[in-house]
DNA sequence: CTCCTGTTTTGAAATCTGTCAAGCTAGAAG
DNA sequence: CTTCTAGCTTGACAGATTTCAAAACAGGAG
């Protein structure tokens, strides 16, 4: 489980484009990252994300507790996490850790970034 | 359509949590977060919003012809961008006009920021 | 080996979403 | 008034998503 279990769409391709408010996107780019957004556009995983992103690593076991929801689905919201490549799961004996992937968090808000001026400066 | 059509689900709340990776979140946050990423996680909308937050305001003539799809589609993305409070539309005469709300966009950011240290810094 | 606990996978049901065709509304121009 | 164009709404449908129960899997303990 530590080692990685899919492709992940390259998210280095994340990095290489700008802010969504500097230049319009391509439908290439936008393919790559709407997926994050996308994990993260689900009150469960907002959660869970949140709660992995607080501290180093977190089980399982810390995770379920806090909702009103079966052990399957959280493990569902937890895979649709890994596959977007938000976090990075290891099993350490009983248990599976979570930790949050910060490659893939950065660039996630480096999109949302504010380039210099709103609306008002001439990018080129 | 200039006046705003719906309460927006309290968005000031979103600037009252830190970011995501300070503390986790509660469900009540995260009701009210989540929606902003989910309307951003689909290849079509997140376009729609780089496109609009590109420029000072675009009409609807201009976003149209940059997809494959029909009129109506883009109508409902737009809707759903509109209804998380990301954009603000209005009409001047025979075309609508759509313009990014700063606001709502940079709170979005700010919930990604990475508070202090950048995981990187000091592997730890 | 068997048994127990923690986590994931599978399978299925209910609900939500993205899309288009058809129809409607707002404004401009005759 | 009518007609035209730009954009929105409605209704319908295929496909995706969320959820749980049941089963499977991984590792520790007896």
């Amino acid at each position: 489980m530590s080692k990685q279990e899919l492709p992940v769409a390259d998210l280095n391709a994340v990095a290489c484009c700008s802010p969504i408010a500097v230049r319009p996107m391509n439908a290439e780019q936008a393919a790559v990252v709407a997926p994050l957004f996308k994990a993260l556009g689900d009150q469960v995983r907002l959660r869970l994300m949140s709660m992995i992103a607080s501290v180093p690593e977190i089980c399982v076991c810390d995770l379920t507790p806090a909702f009103d929801l079966s052990g399957p689905t959280i493990s569902h919201h937890l895979k649709v996490l890994r596959e977007a490549g938000l976090v990075d799961a290891e099993r350490r004996g009983t248990w599976v850790w979570y930790r949050v992937k910060p490659e893939a968090f950065r660039q996630l808000g480096a999109l949302l970034e504010i380039s210099a001026a709103p609306a008002g400066s001439s990018a080129g």
